[in-house]
RNA sequence: UGGGCCGUCGCCAAGAGGUUAAGGCAUCGGGUUUUGAUCCCGACAUCGUAGGUUCGAUUCCUACCGGCCCAGCCA
């Protein structure tokens, strides 16, 4: 997807302060993960949104780990958030840490006690709760409100230098304890936390909170446009508040976008750790995880990501998103870039009685029919084949266009074939089928007329392979707990044939099997292990209608 | 019930006083095609409701209705 980012409120807004000149034409915007858990589809549509702006204006962009509460956040998270973001085919204009600035927000919350904007307040988590007043009532002040800023200054110094225990006291914001926004009744901006952060080790005993940090980060950082989600709409006030009092030059704008949620998806990453950590998935990059990283494991492209990104658009409006338009987004791209081969994913072995025994031919096709630059390959066909358990049924309903017996078929690339006798165990599986080819019927025009056409594999010139098959993750389209994980989100198929041209040294393509689906070799995959992933079905007309 | 938002087709989403109310996904027809795929054609909304302003409103105003968010020393 290299067509720009589609016009939205948002830059509605921006090329109306450009008109303005409001930032003197600049635009530079932020990326402000925390890292404490893996970036998923709904951060992804925050990081297009942010980096494609910078773009579009020729703006800048940065990467900023807003790392404010050590005892939640760890280095792997870090790692992996850049590594995603890397991965998106995005680059930040600079990097930085909130925990960078901690020196400029404890003297910046110095000025604010010295300036009578913030106190030291001694009371307990639960007098300050109380104390907040409810949706209704208004809250009461804090009994240390009006400490002098003498005394606020030694006892802030004193916290700082880890003379306190955790939650002795907290700094916090002198504003309206009245205030119908309970944002503004007097927010906590610093707390006692005696916990070693994985930037800054031990320097610092008292870390400040979210709505201090972020709008002098993002001022500092030279930022205009402070795009965030929608539950920080309530905070803007407090943003705009702080940003004054502190009298900084560069007031950045910040503006409010809705999540994104995607049907039959969680997108909390305390939920999505849940599925982690109660073995529902298999980690942060199981590919049936709307991370990142698992839609990368899984098979889609940066380009798949960012192209849906851009197609969901940008709105303030609570919205779902269904889950075909993420999977069409997919299969467009992969339609036109990827190779097609034959794969079985369950096999039943077909003997084909008049085809000479010891004997084969090479067959030449088209890799992509949709795509002629992707050349041609040879397969190979022989007396015994493979074709997929489901392209068969002994006793047929209407419509059913497969083979069955005394029905005569297509098989791709190849000739008709004509089932006589169905072979079967004690137990009355179907072990084999006998069938018999019209050796007339390799020039198409001259066979009979068939419906069906069906995919097959050489059994002498096939490889083995495990198939992992997905599907959505929960079956409820909006999931609020775990209870409606999806038990059959994942299918192995461990006895695939796959047709043997499939290059097992190119972990980076991607093959339709055709009329099945779209594959991607999984990272676990060996040489004698080889794994390949269901990233999108086909669309199937005929199954759809059946089920 | 305080405050902040949101409401255009099944799902997204343009439009901001006069438009045939874009486009995508889905769906339903039909045509190519021996991948029940792709591709191509066609069908598919009067804009939450009720009033008002106006020659004219989805676009402005008012009131209702419905939905989301906020009472962490989380972000």
């Amino acid at each position: 997807m290299d067509k720009p980012i589609n016009k939205n409120f948002i830059t509605n807004i921006i090329d109306n302060d450009n008109t303005t000149n409001k930032f003197s034409g600049r635009v530079h915007t932020r990326f402000p993960p925390e890292p404490n858990g893996y970036l998923h589809i709904g951060h992804a549509k925050s990081i297009c949104l942010n980096f494609e702006i910078a773009q579009l204006y020729n703006g800048k962009c940065n990467l900023r780990f807003d790392d404010t509460n050590p005892e939640k956040e760890n280095i792997e998270y870090i790692e992996s958030i850049k590594d995603d973001i890397e991965w998106l085919g995005y680059k930040w204009d600079s990097l930085h840490f909130a925990s960078d600035y901690f020196k400029n927000l404890y003297e910046y919350a110095i000025k604010l006690i010295n300036d009578g904007y913030a106190y030291i307040d001694s009371s307990t988590p639960d007098e300050i709760k109380q104390q907040r007043g409810t949706l209704t009532e208004p809250g009461i002040n804090s009994k240390d409100r009006d400490r002098s800023i003498k005394d606020n200054l030694q006892i802030f110094e004193a916290m700082k230098n880890g003379e306190y225990k955790d939650g002795e006291y907290v700094l916090r914001l002198k504003i309206d304890m009245a205030s119908p926004n309970i944002n503004m009744r007097d927010p906590v901006i610093y707390r006692i936390k005696k916990y070693k952060h994985h930037r800054t080790g031990n320097d610092w005993c008292i870390y400040p909170m979210y709505d201090f940090t972020h709008c002098i980060s993002d001022a500092m950082e030279n930022i205009t446009h402070s795009l965030c989600t929608l539950e920080f709409e309530d905070h803007r006030v407090l943003y705009d508040w702080i940003i004054d009092k502190i009298d900084h030059d560069n007031h950045p704008q910040q503006i409010e976008f809705s999540r994104l949620s995607l049907e039959h998806n969680l997108m909390s990453k305390r939920k999505l750790n849940e599925l982690i950590e109660k073995n529902y998935v298999l980690g942060w990059d199981d590919p049936r995880m709307p991370t990142i990283s698992g839609m990368r494991r899984r098979g889609y492209t940066s380009n798949s990501i960012k192209d849906f990104c851009n197609r969901i658009g940008i709105t303030k409006k609570n919205s779902s998103i269904e889950m075909g338009v993420l999977e069409n987004t997919i299969r467009e791209e992969l339609n036109i870039s990827s190779k097609r081969i034959m794969g079985v994913l369950e096999p039943i072995k077909i003997v084909i009685t008049n085809y000479p025994e010891n004997e084969n031919e090479n067959i030449i096709v088209v890799n992509n029919p949709n795509n002629l630059n992707d050349g041609e390959r040879s397969i190979s066909i022989s007396r015994e084949i493979y074709i997929d358990k489901n392209d068969f049924m002994e006793f047929p309903e209407k419509k059913y266009y497969r083979l069955s017996p005394n029905k005569e078929v297509r098989l791709r690339h190849a000739f008709n074939i004509t089932c006589n006798k169905i072979i079967k165990d004690e137990k009355g599986e179907i072990t084999k089928l006998e069938c018999t080819y019209d050796p007339i019927s390799r020039d198409m025009s001259k066979g009979n007329k068939v419906k069906g056409m069906i995919h097959w594999v050489d059994v002498n010139n096939c490889v083995n392979a495990t198939v992992n098959i997905y599907d959505r993750l929960f079956n409820d389209s909006n999931p609020l707990t775990l209870e409606n994980f999806n038990k059959n989100s994942l299918i192995i198929k461990n006895n695939a044939k796959l047709e043997y041209n499939i290059n097992l040294n190119d972990p980076n393509s991607r093959y339709q099997f055709e009329r099945v689906g779209y594959f991607f070799q999984d990272k676990n995959s060996s040489s004698d292990n080889i794994i390949y992933n269901k990233i999108v079905s086909l669309k199937d007309s005929w199954g759809k209608n059946k089920s």
